[in-house]
DNA sequence: GCAAATCTTCCGGACAGTCCGAATCATGCC
DNA sequence: GGCATGATTCGGACTGTCCGGAAGATTTGC
């Protein structure tokens, strides 16, 4: 018959003390009598007290915010930028939607906050927040690095929901690109395209640390039966420039964000999907029916759900100590852009 | 001034009832008069009644666990390959203290089981694991490809310590091969390393995804001030192919899993670490003092112990409808074989 | 027809750890 | 001695859940 696990209350017992006194001599209070701290701490010890993390969090939350209880609210928060371009809104709203879905799911709750240019600066989104007793806060993806190292982050547990966020560095959850190229040019491979191109924005894969082009070669590497076509990575979407490139190079599948490349390729004498192939790499970019990647930003969303609660049931705010990256990979979706 | 938010207690006394009828009736207990029940869903919508999701986490754990000593087992499975590499092991322990750490902190605690060859069969496992009613399972990396669909996994929570897992798809854990590989070529760029060398056995390449050889690649076509040599795959270290491979293209300094390239090197002439140098792309398989790349088995193990009892603390088991990859990249550690 | 058994419906106790105001006691100063 | 100050400890209140049991209604058995 095993011991019933020690308690506060149990152990406060054993040493004659309050479950106050003991909670506050754990904690490294300084209201305690440091020699009464260290009695306890080694009594604690000795009896294998283990604190209940989850009790912790509730307690901390209900006691801090005095009167309007913690009710499990969650900020998205959007950065404002003016430069974004338009073609992202679907990814945003669905990855939102899941975040939604999810937390609902959970029972937490989301509200939207805009920050910067049109919406609030980060000084006072710090008080809003900390004024709604909100602690957790998913950051929607940014276009430029976004900046909030100047929100009070011991009170914060966040999530980013793009690669890379530096300022500050918090865990991440976003799509493996890297992993969703891969399979989807093997897919085209055992359909028998042998000339796929890969077609990029610079900045789309400076972001990404050069994940689609570094997939892109890679699979060209490994696969000697493939025409091993240099992608085509420039400034800005450019006709006469992706034109040039077409002919030149004459790739029989064309992977890239920007749809439009279809009517390039047919103005080149290229029929769609008779002969060639276009595969969108973010199907909540297109602007017609295509054949593609689904990024699963819904599912996204609802990962990052997932993630942020854990740290609040853990009672972990500030920044983590080792932040890390949660990826997701694409979905293959049919289209009118590609012969099955 | 706004109202306090409604509690179960508040709502309870607003209703005459109790509040554990309350919280009966919101969720859907037969215990309740269906009449009862529907008026105080109503009440509730009314009043903007918002469950605590954490003190509902909390309570439920503790009636269900009834004071038993401990919230749960982990179950930490190694599977016993008699061709994986020896040098793996010290990755494997660190992994296993990370877990075995966090899981102590969480109030959960680490089992390890031996599955294959010397170990017992997967079936047995299920029966054992399913007699000593532990529904968390953490599977550390396999060499080869693991198997454990024969698993009831609708009993249970599991997470893979390695990149990729088909039988079943679960979460993962593991290194970020591709941003540790590239962060380290930036840094050695910055310390004026003109001419990188990679040097890979196949398998390690492959089992990835090439994410290693893809991260070269990549930062040799961002970098044009670096001279692209080509890395060196081979199916087994061999110090005849690394002399005629490091002669031929000559790094200044050489990026690899095996250090003993370092010898070869020498013996080619080169002076590690006054005029060439080593980096380790996985500092626990060094078998001497060496710069480079730690790949942090410990806080991956903490890591997983995280994710696998967030799965637990929602009560979720089963294959995931979206299995995720999540990643952390490598810290950089100074060492011998590379000057300053 | 009435006691006993069964079922329905609701209630109360116990539980986790935290925060803050209040209580208690010792010490210093005039 | 009286009062202010400081150091230390304590108690109340807070969240929602589970289960044993109370109270009352209904059915069963003879």
């Amino acid at each position: 018959m095993p011991a019933p696990a020690p308690t506060l209350r149990s152990l406060a017992k054993l040493l004659g003390l309050s479950r106050t006194t003991v909670s506050d001599a754990l904690r490294g209070s300084p209201r305690v009598d440091p020699r009464t701290a260290q009695r306890v701490q080694q009594a604690a010890r000795e009896a294998g007290y283990r604190r209940n993390p989850l009790a912790g969090a509730l307690m901390s939350e209900l006691r801090r915010s005095r009167g309007s209880a913690f009710h499990g609210v969650l900020a998205a928060i959007d950065f404002n930028e003016p430069d974004r371009p338009q073609d992202s809104a679907t990814y945003h709203r669905e990855l939102v939607a899941g975040l939604d879905a999810r937390a609902t799911d959970l029972g937490f709750k989301i509200e939207r906050f805009s920050v910067g240019h049109a919406g609030v600066s980060v000084q006072r989104l710090d008080s809003i927040l900390q004024s709604r007793g909100i602690n957790g806060i998913v950051l929607l993806p940014a276009w430029d690095e976004p900046d909030l190292s100047n929100l009070d982050w011991a009170r914060f547990a966040g999530v980013y929901t793009d690669y890379i966020i530096e300022r500050p560095r918090l865990h991440t959850v976003c799509p493996d690109h890297y992993r969703s190229l891969l399979s989807a040019l093997q897919l085209l491979a055992t359909r028998g395209w042998t000339r796929p191109g890969l077609y990029l924005q610079k900045h789309q894969d400076e972001r990404l640390q050069y994940r689609w082009s570094a997939a892109f070669r890679a699979f060209q590497d490994s696969h000697p039966q493939i025409r091993a076509l240099p992608p085509l990575i420039t400034d800005h979407f450019d006709r006469a420039e992706f034109q040039a490139w077409f002919r030149r190079h004459k790739p029989d599948v064309v992977l890239g964000h920007h749809v439009e490349a279809v009517d390039w390729m047919q103005a080149c004498g290229a029929r769609v999907p008779a002969t060639h192939g276009f595969v969108s790499i973010n199907l909540h970019m297109k602007t017609r029916p295509c054949a593609g990647l689904d990024l699963q930003p819904r599912a996204l969303g609802a990962r990052s759900a997932e993630l942020l609660i854990a740290q609040l049931q853990r009672n972990e705010t500030g920044i983590p100590e080792w932040p890390t990256t949660t990826t997701l990979p694409g979905r293959w979706v049919e289209g009118p852009t590609l012969r099955s």
